[in-house]
DNA sequence: TTGAAGACTGAACACTGTTCATTATGGGAA
DNA sequence: TTCCCATAATGAACAGTGTTCAGTCTTCAA
């Protein structure tokens, strides 16, 4: 009997057109405009079934987050060209960062700015993903390390959460369009990009250690990004 | 008769108990844990009775947020030495900007990261403070170009755009908790802070240009930070 | 046909910011 | 002193929020 099957099915296309629906109102009017009730409404059933496919509306949002990163890594994975310019490749992979703050603003901001979700910590479902996206971000610095583009003192991993955490800024600028009209958001963003790299090669001492894993090499792996361990 | 004097002096008491209850709760629970019946309870009146002292949970931000640019100005004023080393003074500048990203977060997201006060757009009062304000930090960087400690060709307006995009997301990453339990903050923002000032003195190319004032000199009004001019 | 499992709902709870008619108070004028 | 009126303050309500739960309704296997 396939019965069970086409009420997983089913099930699923439900959950999914409940993620649909909260994402199409989140994109448009921000996490805190949209209720469940409007996304119940959306997917035409009452507010309280919504809690027997997600637990909470948190729940939406971080299944959402996950789409999100994963979306993140195929940008990033896109942007580096196999056996080009190494250094070159980090300054692709960390401008497919920026874009994709402009091209999934919600998204990036859910994924590295909101308001923190408590429960993200534990239960981030895609934590083994999110290590491996992070730990080609690392492998692409440490390319441009052994090519000789950045000095060999440079951490990788700290070179990572410098970029990381660098170009946030000009992405929460140009997301909320906090620099008078006509004025050039990309510009910063490359510039603020370019000094980053540039005090980087001219050798800038670095005072940043990542706890977890130090430096033991690409194998080891990176402090997850946007992912908080514990509430402090 | 001193009554219309003793009337307004009790207003004003109320006012300023309000201000300060919502200012404690704020720092401590943050702006929309804060609710109005909570300030209320606080100063021992109905909910109702703040609504003839602020017109809106928003006018209490607002006022309190006045007073963060106040801080701000202060805080960035006192990390600078008169007479000391250019580079350290700017460097000194904006780690005191940093350094308040952390003792005033409320504060901070609202200017810097929040889109939840439109109105903050036309009725900001402190506008003029503000654009003085930059100029100060415009005029730091130009005495560092002036003594040689930064290149020449370097705009001083870009330069503090780069250096104040540049803060943003180490500030954030702090705010949000967004790296793993024990990981250093302050490192994270020193290095990126000292990374993109290392970056400048290298003389990295930069593209963006502040279309309102370009460069005619520190007199020129800079371009308002944290202020959006218009909603797209 | 029956029984059980699951999906789904309406109503409710405890909140939120805000409004408004009503009441109380306190000071100036007659 | 008495009256009036502006102002202060309130209780109750409105419309909204996330969430819970008792009960109904559907569906399918035995």
């Amino acid at each position: 009997m396939g019965t069970k099957e086409r009420q997983d099915r089913e099930r699923q296309a439900v959950t999914d057109s409940i993620l649909d629906a909260a994402r199409e109102l989140f994109l448009v009017e921000g996490y805190t405009n949209v209720s469940i009730r409007k996304i119940a409404e959306r997917v035409e059933y009452s507010p309280a079934a919504i809690y027997s496919y997600y637990a909470s509306k948190d729940d939406i949002f971080l299944a959402l987050a996950n789409e999100g990163f994963h979306r993140l890594d195929a940008s990033v994975t896109a942007a580096m060209v196999p056996d080009g310019d190494p250094l070159e490749n980090v300054r692709a992979c960390w401008w497919a960062f920026y874009e994709f703050s402009k091209d999934q603003p919600e998204y990036f901001l859910l994924m590295f700015v909101d308001r923190t979700v408590p429960r993200i910590t534990q239960e981030w479902e895609g934590f083994e993903f999110l290590q491996e996206m992070l730990a080609h971000a690392v492998a692409a610095i440490q390319r441009a390390i052994d090519a000789g583009a950045l000095p060999s003192s440079l951490s990788p991993n700290v070179a990572m959460h410098m970029l990381w955490a660098g170009l946030i800024g000009p992405a929460v600028v140009g997301i909320r369009h906090r620099l008078a009209s006509g004025e050039d958001y990309d510009a910063l963003a490359r510039d603020v990009l370019n000094a980053t790299i540039a005090g980087l090669q001219a050798g800038v001492n670095t005072t940043f250690v990542s706890c977890k894993c130090a430096d033991e090499g690409v194998a080891g792996a990176p402090v997850p990004v946007g992912v908080r361990r514990h509430e402090s």
